[in-house]
RNA sequence: CGAGAUGUGGCUCAAUUUGGUAGAGCGUUGCGUUCGGGACGCAAAGGCUGUGGGUUCAAAUCCCGUCAUCUCGACCA
């Protein structure tokens, strides 16, 4: 393997600094700029086309599994907020509001939606009247707002891009069955797509969603440790049902309340992807997202026939892949570092040697493999290279997840396991009383992240009380 | 929201301590030489110092407010 020597002065390095390094990243990759308002960023053309390929590949799965799309309006009348009380109790402390249209105050607020619960039972309750209507497979592309304190670049601002998928169902058996497909298709889009591993699981009761009865995570882990929430999905039972009228005559003629779930991605992957690939040369994108996956480019441009060769290459490339050529005059080592530092997967040097030999060089971003290979088999090799690049991305994330991932059986242990490798997720068993889920926090710094699927069992007693433990939780510290 | 730091051409910073005509490097534009790991020469453009008040003969500099950014906490996708 190629030596990894930092080629990038305007980058600060990770182990210097991990927060800098991330600010760094997102800037100097050209993802986002600020905007004269905290917290709402403006992402750039860089930044939103690995959003539109992220859109573009999940919307595909949504439709397969029977989904539609629509749109609802970005305003909530605070009466229709407040219809569900833990809903608008978990909100109304981060939501924005409007009180004016033109110069005329309104008679009731208006939200800007922080989320869409509300507004989808609103209708649903109007649309759905027998069991013929059902399910209802709802999703929509948006934006929403949460006023948030603390605010960073795609990990957490005040307007962000989601999606968000409202259904209701007959039964609750099929409302759950949503709500674990949803999960499964965010676990799988993360680990092909974006080459990052989750941890799949439950939430607790303290950290599940405003008004629902079961929130099941995915939990990524960062380069620095820290775990970061990928994708939600909820079961909301008939909660949310009973709060709006929404029922439905079954075929017994009875009226029954519908089964609800909820499910959402938003621009955050685009941070996860930058904290689980990234390196001290910049971005490194998974090629599926990647909105360059292969940059051309001529080596001494100048000379006759380098240029035409490499627009040649890129126009014939750009029927598999997403291609550009580089005909810039900056200098080739300028070009070389500049595309490292966005990330493209693979760069493809052409100059006049290779011209006379019918060849060309593929370097990979991961590595700075160099091979020379014929341009007559280009597309295969590529595409070989694509996928190694891809695997190998995805198993240094997971020698990451495996390394930072510590089992313990008490509190000293899980102090002891952070004070020596750093940050991570810690495995220990819970025996299920919030009071114990609190302590551990106040006592290691440690939240519960979720009660993964794949359970093992550690010990029989609670890491926390002694008590005996009735499942495993992952805890970690949040971004 | 609490504690701390910062805000000066596109970017990184100097000038602030001790108030007195706003400087440099990089980048940008033009021309020429270069070109397989961030090339070089010459010439040029670009700033009422985040913003609003105040003190002063005079404010980038001192005082107060406000906005934004970063770090650390509490809250959250």
């Amino acid at each position: 393997m190629a030596e990894q020597k930092k080629m990038v002065e305007a980058i600060t390095s990770m182990e210097v600094d991990f927060a800098q390094w991330y600010t760094d990243v997102v800037k100097k990759a050209d993802l986002v700029d600020y905007s004269s308002v905290k917290g709402c960023m403006i992402i750039r053309p860089y930044g939103y086309a690995i959003w539109e390929n992220i859109q573009s590949i999940l919307d595909g799965h949504f439709k397969r599994t029977g989904h539609e799309n629509v749109y609802m309006p970005m305003f909530i009348p605070e009466s229709l907020l407040q219809k569900e009380k833990d809903h608008v109790e978990g909100f109304a402390p981060e939501v924005a509001w409007v009180t004016y249209g033109g110069s005329e105050e309104l008679e009731e607020r208006l939200c800007v939606r922080p989320t869409s619960e509300t507004l989808f039972c609103e209708h649903y309750a109007k649309v759905v009247q027998s069991h013929r209507d059902l399910p209802k497979l709802y999703n929509q592309w948006c934006s929403v707002v949460r006023w948030e304190k603390t605010t960073r670049p795609f990990l957490r601002t005040r307007e962000f891009l989601w999606q968000e998928g409202h259904t209701v169902h007959a039964t609750a058996e099929e409302a759950i069955e949503e709500t674990e497909r949803m999960l499964n298709i965010y676990a799988d889009f993360c680990e092909k797509s974006l080459c990052m591993p989750v941890v799949k699981g439950k939430k607790t009761e303290s950290d599940k969603f405003a008004g629902a009865v079961s929130t099941y995570a995915i939990e990524a882990l960062m380069h620095d440790g820290k775990a970061l929430q990928a994708g939600t999905s909820h079961y909301f039972g008939d909660g949310f049902a009973r709060a709006f009228n929404m029922t439905y005559q079954d075929k017994e003629n009875k009226l029954s309340f519908v089964h609800q779930t909820s499910w959402g991605v938003t621009t955050r992957l685009i941070g996860a992807i930058i904290m689980s690939h990234g390196d001290d040369n910049g971005l490194v994108l998974p090629p599926d997202v990647a909105p360059i996956q292969v940059v051309v480019l001529p080596i001494a441009q100048h000379k006759e026939g380098v240029l035409d060769k490499a627009y040649e290459l890129k126009e014939r490339l750009s029927k598999t892949f997403r291609v550009k050529v580089d005909d810039s005059d900056n200098s080739a080592g300028w070009k070389f570092a500049e595309y490292e530092m966005k990330g493209v997967p693979l760069r493809l040097e052409i100059g006049p040697k290779d011209i006379e030999k019918n060849q060309c060089v593929l370097v990979r971003r991961d590595n700075r493999e160099k091979i020379f290979v014929s341009l007559d088999n280009l597309e295969v090799e590529i595409q070989k290279a694509l996928d190694d690049f891809a695997k190998a991305i995805y198993n240094k994330a997971l020698q990451n997840l495996n390394k930072h991932t510590f089992a313990c059986t008490t509190i000293d242990e899980i102090n002891k396991a952070l004070t020596e490798n750093g940050d991570g997720f810690i495995k220990a068993m819970w025996c299920g009383e919030e009071e114990c889920e609190d302590k551990v926090k106040e006592l290691t710094g440690v939240g519960s992240r979720c009660i993964p699927f794949e359970q093992e069992n550690l010990s029989d007693k609670c890491v926390c009380c002694g008590k005996p433990a009735t499942q495993m939780v992952y805890w970690g510290k949040a971004y």
